[in-house]
DNA sequence: TAGAAATTAAGGGAAAACCTGATGACCATC
DNA sequence: GATGGTCATCAGGTTTTCCCTTAATTTCTA
């Protein structure tokens, strides 16, 4: 029994989500997140063995979500579910650890298929998106490897991402269990890394990089 | 028996609540659209006593589909399903003829009750989103009329580009010759205006509002 | 294993934000 | 020509955040 635990903000489409893997008599829906956050504390909590995880939600983002997942616990294979065949979502959930990368225009048979192949330890990706992958890696092979941003680390991207949704300092300071001095400090590093001194150049930042959207 | 029909981009949603609304006994899906062309086409086609439609869609927007639908035949109750909570798309989606309008936030029983409730010939709409409507109805009454942008002054503009560039509020205030108190009084009517409590949500609205750009 | 990077956090002064209140200026309309 | 509205301007006082420096601990890496 494939145990599976599904992060989308949408509770709408989570609900049908289940339904629809309920019906497979091989896979359980053992838990549901609404948050990037909450998937990995329900992650270590449920232990499951498959995260179907959005790309772009809330609070902390599937990409660093699944970084930290499968960074705990190896042996947790994640599958990227996005409304995006963006070349950097596809490419930034791969390398943040994901075993596969679906999109949601798929079928539900795709989505089983997918669970079935991460769990034989095979990597999955949607036909459509492949071709992306494909683009990217002779764009990689040419040479032109650009490291022209600075990278940030973690944690830096997570305060990051708090801040162009808006959050206040001693907000993400309660959210990460810090003390407000210490998201000062990564707040720094970051526009200091960045070359920016604005929360509005923030923003822009991490919505060019999709730490963000731009709705809400 | 309520027929209904689907209208979505994503087909792993759509099968999800395919999935979920056929557990309903008095509730059956008649058909699918994976963009708003189709949904008016198929809408005409079939005819479905309520349309479940999304906002954002390929080919043809959920409004511009909404309105086709109801002024092809009256009886038609399009559900609008989103994303968004938005100002914009809600009373744009209810004056184009929508009778409803959750959030894909929302749980499956809301849908369900959403359809009951439209079947009734009532309107429904999802608490959290009634809360905008409330606040622009009240504006609209309080007799402002409704422009594409509603009520941001010029000078209010132009202290939300400046905020939106990353501008420090002493800098807005020496650049338009202005005491830093008459420049934080524009902000703080900024943002009660748009109800928005941050220079990150500030920077998305101006970002969408055309004031400021994403570049750099 | 030594050095570098990352993460955490404090103190203290400067700056900004937040709340309340207020003054003209202008503008319609009654 | 008095009234009520928005607009634009700003002050005082309080709270919060920002900024700079310093530094301990952990983790990564060469």
């Amino acid at each position: 029994m494939t145990r599976v635990l599904l992060a989308d903000d949408h509770r709408i489409l989570r609900q049908g989500l289940r339904k629809l893997l309920e019906q497979e008599n091989d896979i359980q829906v053992v838990g549901e997140a609404e948050n990037g956050r909450l998937s990995v504390s329900l992650a270590s909590e449920l232990d499951p063995d498959v995260v179907i995880m959005d790309v772009a939600m809330p609070d902390l983002n599937g990409i660093d979500a699944t970084r930290q997942i499968t960074e705990a616990k190896a042996g947790t294979k994640v599958l990227a579910l996005s409304m995006h065949s963006d070349g950097r979502y596809v490419t930034g959930m791969l390398q943040a650890g994901a075993s596969g990368y679906i999109l949601k225009d798929c079928a539900a048979e795709e989505l089983t298929r997918a669970i079935r192949t991460v769990m034989a330890d095979q990597l999955y990706v949607s036909p459509c998106v492949a071709g992306t992958i494909v683009k990217d890696y002779l764009r990689q092979l040419s040479g032109t490897h650009v490291d022209s941003d600075p990278t940030l680390t973690r944690r830096e991207r997570e305060v990051l991402q708090l801040i162009a949704e808006g959050a206040s300092t001693s907000h993400i300071a309660n959210e990460l269990h810090l003390s407000v001095k210490t998201v000062e400090t990564h707040r720094k590093h970051i526009m200091d890394k960045l070359g920016l001194r604005s929360v509005a150049e923030l923003t822009k930042y991490a919505i060019r990089e999709g730490l963000t959207v731009l709705d809400r």
